[in-house]
DNA sequence: AATCCGCCGCTTGTATACAATATTTCTTGC
DNA sequence: GCAAGAAATATTGTATACAAGCGGCGGATT
C-alpha cells in the first residue's frame, strides 16, 4: 500500500509532521497500542529524529500518543471505560453548546441551523453513512458557533480528535441515523424556541446514546479479537 | 558535569523543564506576552536548547505557551473573553463532576467531603486566604474523585493549570470566602442527599460566580495598567 | 529629507554525533 | 535444563554544529 519505501519526497505537501503522523494514527494506519519508532518515521518521512520527536511530544500533550520515559512512544490505546469517560465530557461539552446556542441564537443562526438540518436529512435519505457522518458534524459544529464560546469551540475539537477514529464506526446503522435525525430535529426545535434547558438536554442524550451504542459496538470488537492482552 | 557559568542552583531537583517553565508561568515570574528565548532558558537551565524546545512545545500543546513560525514562543495572553469561556467550560465541568458524585458516592466518600468541608471552614476562620485556596481546591478535587470519571478529573486539571495563574488572586475577599464556604455547605448537602441535579446546579452557579467575580477583577486590572494594547 | 533596497546579525529549525539507559540475548553456574 | 548475571545491542535523550528566515540598520537614490 505505501510505496514511498524510501525517502522520495514522500511528504512534500505535509504542513508539519504533526498533522502527517495524526493522520496516521486517525486512520487506523497506526492502530492502538503500536510502538513509534522514531528512526522508521524519520526514514519515512525522509527527515531526520529532531522534527519526529517534536511532533511526537505534541502528540503526547495531545492525548493521542503516550510517552514512556526511556521506552518509547506508543498510540495510546483507550480502553472501553476511559471512552464511556471522554464520551460523557462530550455529551456536556455539547449540551453546554446548545444550552448556550438556545439563548444566542440569531433568525440567520436558526437559518443556518435549518439548512443543516435539511442536509442531514437528504443525506439520511441517500443512505450513505459516510455522508451523513459529514452532515451531522456540519450541524453540531453549526451548534457550536452558535454558541459562542470559542474555548469550548476549541476543547471540542481537541476532544474529537481524539474520538473520531472510533466515532467514524457508530453511524453505520441505518436505524441509528433515523433516529439521529429525529434527535436532532428536537435539538432543533428547542433552540428555536430558545429552551435552553430543554436544548441541552436534548443535545446531551444524543451524544449519550452514541456514546452506549458506541461502548457496545467497542465491546464487541475487543470481545471478538481478544487477542490484544497487554 | 553541571557548569552553568552564571548558575542561581537552578534545577538540581527538577524533574523535567516543562514542569519548571510552567512553574514560572504560572508564578507570574514570566508574564502573559513574554518571550521564551530558548537560548537564555538553556544558559539558566544549563542545559542545551534541545530539551528547552521540548518543553516548549509541550507548552503550547497545554495552551499556556503560543508559537509562533519562525518567530519563536509567547506566554499567552489570556484576555478577559477568553478567560470568561474557560471558567465557563470549567464550570460546566465540574458540574458534572458533581452530578457524578451526587449519584455515586459512599459513605466513606461522604465522609472524606465533610472532612475536606471542614478544613475550609477552619481555613475561613483562620482568615489566610492561602490556606483557604488549598482546603478549598481539596474540597473540589475530591469531588472529582468520587465522580468517577477519570478522564474528566484529568482534563480538569489541566484546564486548572491554565486558569491557576489567574485564580489564585480571586479568593482574597474575605467576604467572597464566606460565600464560597455557603456555596460548598449547598454542594455537599445536594451530594449528600443524591441529588444529583442540585449537585450540578450549586456547583455550577458556585464556579460561575467565581468567574463574574473574577472577570470583574481581571477587567479593573486590564483596565489600570491600560499599556498593553496589542 | 524621506523612502526604499540590501546587508548583517540574531533566532529558530534541522541534522548529526554522542551519551545514557532499557532490553535482549548469550553464557555460565547450579 | 533452568536461572541469573553480564555483555551486547538498540533506542531514547542530549548536545553541538549547521542551515534558513526574519528583523533591524544603514546607505543610496529620488
Amino acid at each position: 500500500m505505501r510505496k514511498d519505501t524510501k525517502g522520495d519526497m514522500v511528504t512534500t505537501d505535509t504542513p508539519n509532521l504533526r498533522d502527517a503522523i495524526e493522520d496516521r494514527i486517525l486512520t487506523g494506519a497506526l492502530r492502538p497500542g503500536a510502538r513509534l519508532d522514531e528512526v522508521s518515521l524519520a526514514q519515512e518521512f525522509g527527515v531526520s529524529r529532531t522534527p519526529i520527536r517534536q511532533a511526537l511530544f505534541q502528540l503526547a500533550a495531545t492525548g493521542l500518543v503516550e510517552q514512556f520515559p526511556r521506552r518509547g512512544a506508543f498510540v495510546v490505546d483507550t480502553g472501553p471505560a476511559r471512552l464511556r469517560e471522554m464520551f460523557e465530557v462530550m455529551a456536556e461539552l455539547e449540551a453546554l453548546c446548545a444550552r448556550n446556542a438556545a439563548r444566542r441564537a440569531s433568525q440567520a443562526d436558526l437559518q443556518t441551523l435549518e439548512e443543516c438540518h435539511e442536509a442531514c436529512r437528504i443525506a439520511a435519505d441517500s443512505g450513505d453513512s459516510d455522508t451523513y457522518y459529514y452532515a451531522n458534524e456540519a450541524f453540531h459544529d453549526a451548534i457550536r458557533v452558535i454558541g459562542g464560546n470559542g474555548f469550548l469551540h476549541q476543547e471540542i475539537g481537541r476532544l474529537q480528535k481524539r474520538l473520531q477514529a472510533f466515532r467514524r464506526l457508530q453511524l453505520r446503522a441505518r436505524a441509528r441515523i433515523g433516529a439521529s435525525l429525529r434527535e436532532h430535529a428536537a435539538i432543533l426545535a428547542a433552540i428555536g424556541a430558545g429552551q435552553s434547558a430543554e436544548a441541552a438536554d436534548a443535545m446531551r442524550s444524543h451524544v449519550a446514546i452514541q456514546n452506549e451504542q458506541f461502548t457496545d459496538l467497542i465491546a464487541t470488537l475487543q470481545r471478538n479479537k481478544s487477542s490484544s492482552a497487554a
